[in-house]
DNA sequence: TTCATTAGTTACTTTAATGTTACTACTTTT
DNA sequence: AAAAGTAGTAACATTAAAGTAACTAATGAA
């Protein structure tokens, strides 16, 4: 049913949503990108996150070898994360992604 | 380049996500960006999404003003799709993820 | 006559994503 | 002595997202 031919042989798009595809991970890149930032920090800041999810997204974005992790090995623990060169490419996507965000809630209530 | 602090009252990466934060939202509206284009086409230019979740996810584009759906009264039916002018200012959201996606595909295998 | 075509829909099942609660370790503060 | 503070993790529960198979209507073609 589906031409070969005509398949996308492969979709810039689809990779790209392979590394910030997720529900938050855009927004905590957005976070990260401000600046260095603790994790307590950003639970605070993306309210409605869990403290599991973002661990998750955390991790799997360290992976992806779009952030880093800065662990000081202090008590309490002290943990920053900030943007790695790869994920400072990133943010011509975050700025459109939040300038749109602004635009779209100042227009349609 | 505006800090997203600035911004902070209502998150506007947020707001963009509740727009576009499927899985597959973002390719299809690459793909209807590029022109108007028929569902089955879509279909075919991305062969992992099944009709149903196309369909879908077109719906919900269409309900929040993203793109605008055509249908001609023909048998067997034809429809088309094309962005909407809100849709249109997410090119520079698409663009970006696009290059990023490029880029990324040429530097890491 | 039967098949192919298109843009879906319906009912059902499975998988992925996310959430909840409770818990840890070590130090400083009350 | 108890409590507060931090950055998590483990086990479990739930919800959201996605997949599958079968079906429709009207027409033209084999």
């Amino acid at each position: 049913m589906k031409k070969f031919e005509e398949h996308a042989p492969y979709c810039p798009m689809v990779k790209t949503m392979g590394y910030i595809g997720g529900k938050w991970k855009p927004i905590i890149l957005a976070r990260i990108a401000v600046g260095n930032i603790r994790f307590g920090k950003l639970t605070i800041q993306i309210p409605d996150i869990s403290r599991k999810i973002l661990s998750q997204q955390l991790k799997e974005l360290e992976d992806d070898g779009l952030i880093i992790r800065h662990s000081f090995n202090e008590k309490p623990p002290r943990v920053e994360y900030e943007l790695s060169d790869l994920g400072k490419t990133l943010m011509p996507i975050l700025h459109a992604m939040n300038e749109w965000g602004e635009k779209v809630a100042s227009r349609l209530p």
